[in-house]
RNA sequence: CGGAGCGUAGCGCAGCCUGGUAGCGCGUUUGGUUCGGGACCAAAAGGUCGAGGGUUCAAUUCCCUCCGCUCCGACCA
């Protein structure tokens, strides 16, 4: 491929668009292009790198015995009714009509299809276990589409689904997967690192995600480098630490606090640590009032409250309900006297001497004993782990890091099997329900995270596997008719040696196709210019050195091929 | 959806406050000089100033509405 006969434009300056480094990158070095919020199209280069992802993605999940097909995106929206998810994914999905209106969504995901699919498919225990998996468009109708590719309304995703006999089998089934995607990633050169996580809509019991480090990562990771235990900060737990000793303890006492709302400001008022307040949140679930409280110092962690509550929808009260319930304007709610459920973190139990607001205007109450002043239904860990809380398996410092989901493993169970009554029979001649696991790996999403934990100042540093050439062959003397010769023979003789060359013959000076090289970032750069075959040959460099080697033209293919060779 | 910011040439931006019909850099085209880390000179093409409405003799500029984009929160591969 050359330069002069490819549609790719390199953009010198960052695009006003783009936020984090490979998106910036994705977009200079003319591997992608925005139609819209959260709609790209991808460029020569861009579906080359696409491709090589995909391609690895593809031979791993070979290897571990999943077999591909191809589901439609567009989907009846019945069958999302079945499983009960047209509620829960609700604005999620893309949805319309086809022309007799009938209701169809633009699939986010495939579990009810495949589950259908293999309904209709499986009737033996002897066709089990069986893993199929897509490469396929998802349609999502994001909030907020962000940072390229990363949250996409439309994205490519590798879903994998495996269906087996029993819990024990489908154990095995998730355990292949997994090792599969440590494979992936690694061959993608990611540094992907598993951590246990939330099951959100999707549900089932039990999941990893695959998290990719970087600053620029959407989630929190909680890690503990003493012992290994990692997750997502939504499902991440702690041992609750001590707490301040309160100053006393005694009978309640009312404080008249005008306007002293935050804790910031109790801290100040009252002198004292902002542990020892009791952090009392309204919520609406499901459309009922609850309430929780965290120590003040302490963020409430939703997603462990979800859960606890076990309903589908949860979000803050507004003020008007927070008036109603608590009889008090927002900033003074308080455990002592409250009539709605109440929860607290385990860090509570026992607590005595806090402070709370007191359900009443302008008032705080001191001396707060939580056993014996208030109701609480349940202590259980609902706050937002950070940077140095205790692990929960070995107690030790635990430290905080930013991820970029690029795959997630469900252990489903037979939450959809029961949906969509699939079930095989038995050797004992029993219908069974068979247990499922899901498997997803945002394939563009992906691509995007190696390119953010690969780059530096002057572009991307493709790892070889992916890249959407391996080796840049720049040509400095386009008039130089020896020169011209050179590429020409290295260009053939590479492609026949089975190695991805591209070929900048472009009229433009030296400097514009280094900087081009750089930005682009194909991992060897081969350089042929006049200066170069007076002093003996071609140089050649990699992307991520600043070595050059003069290598003569009739050794310069073979010394390529090593170096790729070396490469994996 | 809540909060913040931004929409002016393909890209990055200025102009707007204090109305008078648009400018800079990059890129593109042509000619010339250059030629090993984003050259220089000259000429040229390229703009419904996001859309609609209002105020005004006159609106890119002031006012209103809408749309789009980006960032911070809840969702997720």
């Amino acid at each position: 491929m050359r330069w002069s006969r490819t549609l790719i434009t390199t953009l010198r300056d960052d695009p006003q668009e783009a936020e984090i480094a490979s998106h910036k990158l994705m977009v200079r070095a003319g591997l992608i292009r925005k139609l819209s919020g959260g709609l790209y199209t991808f460029m020569p280069f861009g579906v080359r790198a696409l491709h090589k992802v995909a391609q690895i993605v593809r031979e791993e999940m070979n290897r571990a015995g999943a077999q591909e097909i191809l589901m439609p995106a567009l989907q009846p929206a019945e069958m999302w009714e079945r499983s009960g998810r047209l509620a829960t994914m609700g604005p999620g999905m893309f949805r319309l009509k086809d022309r007799v209106e009938r209701m169809m969504v633009l699939g986010p995901t495939h579990e009810e299809v495949t589950t259908e699919m293999m309904c209709n498919e499986v009737s033996s225990y002897r066709q089990l276990p069986c893993t199929v998996y897509q490469i396929q468009t998802k349609f999502r109708d994001e909030i907020r589409p962000r940072f390229g590719l990363m949250r996409a309304k439309e994205f490519i995703m590798k879903d994998a689904y495996s269906f087996d006999v029993s819990y024990e089998a489908a154990d095995a089934s998730y355990q292949a997967m997994y090792d599969a995607y440590v494979r992936i990633f690694k061959r993608c050169g990611l540094l992907a690192r598993p951590v246990e996580a939330d099951t959100g809509d999707i549900g089932g019991k039990w999941s990893h995600e695959f998290m990719v480090l970087a600053d620029s990562g959407e989630d929190g990771v909680i890690d503990c480098p003493a012992c290994g235990y990692a997750a997502n900060q939504e499902r991440a737990e702690r041992k609750a630490g001590p707490t301040s000793t309160p100053t006393q303890d005694g009978t309640l006492e009312e404080v008249a606090t005008p306007n002293v709302r935050t804790i910031e400001q109790l801290m100040a008022f009252f002198k004292c640590p902002g542990d020892l307040f009791l952090k009392t949140l309204i919520y609406v679930a499901d459309g009922k009032p609850v309430a929780v409280l965290v120590p003040g110092d302490r963020e409430l962690n939703e997603p462990k409250f979800k859960r606890l509550l076990g309903v589908k929808k949860l979000e803050l009260a507004d003020d008007a309900t927070i008036q109603s319930v608590t009889g008090a304007p927002v900033g003074f709610a308080g455990p002592v006297g409250l009539t709605i459920p109440l929860y607290a973190d385990q860090a509570l139990k026992d607590s005595v001497g806090r402070i709370s607001g007191a359900n009443k205007a302008d008032t705080h109450l001191k001396n707060v004993s939580l056993a014996r002043d208030a109701k609480v239904l349940a202590f259980e860990d609902l706050v937002m782990v950070g940077s140095g809380d205790s692990c929960p398996r070995c107690g030790k410092p635990l430290q905080i890091k930013r991820g970029i989901e690029v795959g997630h493993v469900f252990k489903l169970g037979t939450k959809y099997s029961e949906s969509f009554d699939a079930k095989f029979l038995s050797p004992e001649g029993q219908r069974e329900l068979m247990v499922m696991g899901c498997y997803g790996i945002g394939v563009t999403r992906t691509l995007q995270a190696v390119v953010e934990q690969n780059h530096d100042a002057d572009g991307i540093c493709w790892p070889i596997s992916v890249a959407p050439f391996v080796v840049t062959l720049l040509n400095l003397d386009t008039k130089d008719a020896a020169v011209c010769a050179v590429v020409d023979q290295l260009e053939k003789e590479l492609q026949d040696a089975g190695v991805d060359v591209f070929v900048d013959d472009r009229e433009d000076r030296p400097g514009v196709k280094f900087k081009d090289a750089d930005l682009i970032g194909c991992p060897i750069r081969v350089v042929v210019g006049s200066k170069g075959l007076a002093k003996g040959g071609v140089e050649i460099k990699l992307r991520t050195s600043k070595d050059v080697a003069i290598v003569p033209v009739d050794q310069a293919v073979a010394d390529i091929v090593g170096r790729v060779k070396k490469f994996v």
